[in-house]
DNA sequence: CGGAATACTTGACTCGTTCAAGAAAAGAGG
DNA sequence: CCTCTTTTCTTGAACGAGTCAAGTATTCCG
């Protein structure tokens, strides 16, 4: 994924290329999962007059044109990320917030198939994994065993 | 799930029993699913003087003493129920935000056993299922055919 | 019934996100 | 290459769920 991908994708979608949205792009493959605060930094690095708004709007557009992927675990922000259409899933430390990717378990659409749905259309089913990330569950044996 | 059987729940996890957490639990026997506005609101039809505060303090006790599961699908506020220990998913219609719950379709505990977790413990697996809702099936239906 | 611990009220405040209006830039067509 | 229309970005204010903090009231043990 270099900037002429990026670009490609934008036109793709029908979207115009500009600065904020190429910085926004590699932002989110430098950082996955970051969210809308971090991608703003990391945006101003290189284009240091962007607005927040602008990061908004272009994450919104992103993801409303299937570019990007948003995900907000319980209790956490809206996070974003580039790998989008292959299902997976998502790993969060409830301690730290972090998150990891989780490869499918089951197959290609694990879980899909709801026993009884009240009539509900199912397009998605998201599965996100709760536990404790190496860094903390360290933290965590380190001191309790002082 | 009478009144008696909060107040043995509430001493069972070592908290007092108090009027606005009866109100509360009440509250969510008659609506699963509820946000924090809306057990506010329910609360304050039996009990007026019940701050907002105290909503959100009792649910959260309630929540780390596992009475109640707190739920927060993306772009969602908070929802709370009383279904708790069961490990039950959920489908939200992505039009007008209900939920509803949908018992586990693999097993106990379905797809708990993520391939790759990069060294993370999990302990829980949660599902969300996307789609839409009956209703909102039938109003998209009738109002592209007209 | 009295006293310590827990729970609730009040009111201010934070922060992620959205709204609105106008200025700037992209890119199609000439 | 230039102009015009549309989309995108900037600026600045506002919203709302949730949290913080200090003081008052309630629960319930002994």
């Amino acid at each position: 994924m270099d900037d002429s991908d990026f670009e490609h994708l934008l036109r793709g979608a029908d979207l115009r290329v500009t600065r904020p949205r190429l910085a926004v792009l590699r932002s989110l493959r430098r950082h996955p999962h970051a969210d809308t605060g971090s991608v703003l930094a990391a945006v101003r690095v290189e284009e240091p007059a962007v607005s927040h708004q602008a990061v908004y709007d272009v994450l919104g557009a992103l993801t409303d044109a299937g570019l990007v992927r948003r995900i907000q675990p319980a209790g956490s922000v809206a996070r974003y990320e580039l790998r989008v259409g292959d299902n997976h899933h998502h790993v969060v430390c409830r301690s730290c917030g972090t998150v990891a990717d989780v490869d499918c378990a089951v197959g290609v659409r694990p879980c899909l198939d709801a026993s009884e749905t009240h009539g509900f259309v199912v397009d998605e089913a998201e599965v996100t994994y709760w536990g404790t990330c190496p860094a903390c569950s360290t933290a965590r044996t380190t001191a309790s065993s002082n």
